[in-house]
DNA sequence: GTGTGTGAAAGTATTCACAGCC
DNA sequence: GGCTGTGAATACTTTCACACAC
């Protein structure tokens, strides 16, 4: 079987892949070269039904009797996810947000490249910031005609957020992951995911207020 | 496992109540002071319907036929969402990411304060890092004795991640916000939520590479 | 025997649609 | 007229349980 089309994929199985992607390749690194799905199911806490439904959206990759062979998984997974090829990124927000994870070179070796970041301060314009210098956001478009980025990062404050993602995403990016503490929009067809530091501290302030209301 | 939720609250509904204040405070400050179900579905991208079954678990906060008044949505959400009060957080980590949240100050706003940080650097212990002297790791049980801290905040590497997670908790911190890239584990009744840089980039890689696998 | 793959069942979440109130 | 609050209906997700392969 080849070729499954992933709208039939449930939304909440693909950040599950990449979790499952992350224990398989830390389970690799220790020497183990096969695992069942109750193993891993164990490991990333979850229910090993749910791992092999999972999988089950996009083929067959276990041995009946046996379980998954540990490193042709983690090829499967990586080309579920699109992680045998290389993506192009942007950082637009240089402060230390930004700088945090332009420094953070884990996600390159996942094939996340990281071809520039953007700010319209002028304090920081032309600063190196661990990826070549800083760039003004006023080359944005230029920059995205001239070479093919695949994901904006946005971090930058929320007044400017929205904007700087219509303008990106007009100039052709086809995805956004913000940053920013707003809850931004773009046009179809392209995606937008949010890291949302507040949305989750309130979401423990709910849990740990749990007589209140 | 048994897992006791909270009251019969879903759990989608919990970070939305976040989205629906955040996006009510901005309304405020515009000067609106009426918004119905339709208005604001409108402008946090979800269903009318949706936000009245959300605010239903808690209330009838509405005038049928006017709306909700703003200020005292607000003011009911707060309450909802454990915002009336404040909760003391350390950030534990204090890299860049540590850094840039510590100095972010637009959560200190909604309540959250931050007593101190810490890390296990030589380099970087007594340093200035935006709330006081970086302080070291060593010293966080007879940190979380003395002081009530409500929310460990985790920036660490992952390789000591869950380590000082089981420590903090062990200490009496119930409720962990993890930035480091592992599943961190909580023991019941401490709870954890995730902030997944990682699996964010890797769900929207998946949804790019929409012709694969 | 062991463990996968998968329909069917159970459990959650979202959306509809309308009664009731302004 | 308008809009909320909510049971009912639909859609989605997880879990069960067992046929089947090793």
């Amino acid at each position: 079987m080849a070729g499954n089309k992933n709208h039939s994929v449930p939304a909440a199985t693909v950040p599950r892949l990449s979790r499952y992607l992350r224990k398989l390749q830390e389970m690799q690194s220790r020497g183990t070269s096969t695992v069942s799905s109750r193993q891993l199911a164990e490991a990333v806490g979850t229910n090993p039904a749910q791992i092999r439904k999972d999988l089950s959206y996009f083929g067959e990759f276990g041995i009946r009797g046996v379980g998954y062979d540990v490193a042709s998984l983690i090829e499967e997974l990586k080309k579920c996810l699109g992680l045998d090829r290389t993506w192009n990124t942007i950082i637009i927000g240089a402060g230390k947000l930004g700088t945090a994870l332009a420094r953070y070179r884990a996600f390159q070796k996942q094939g996340f490249n990281l071809l520039g970041m953007f700010d319209s301060a002028a304090a920081v314009i032309g600063k190196s910031r661990g990826v070549g210098h800083v760039k003004s956001t006023d080359e944005l478009e230029d920059f995205i005609t001239s070479n093919r980025v695949d994901i904006a990062i946005i971090t930058t404050p929320a007044s400017v957020a929205q904007e700087l993602i219509d303008r990106v995403v007009a100039a052709g990016v086809p995805s956004v992951l913000n940053f920013a503490p707003i809850r931004a929009h773009v046009k179809e067809p392209a995606i937008v995911r949010q890291v949302d530091l507040s949305t989750e501290l309130m979401s423990l302030s709910f849990y740990l207020n749990n007589q209140g209301c």
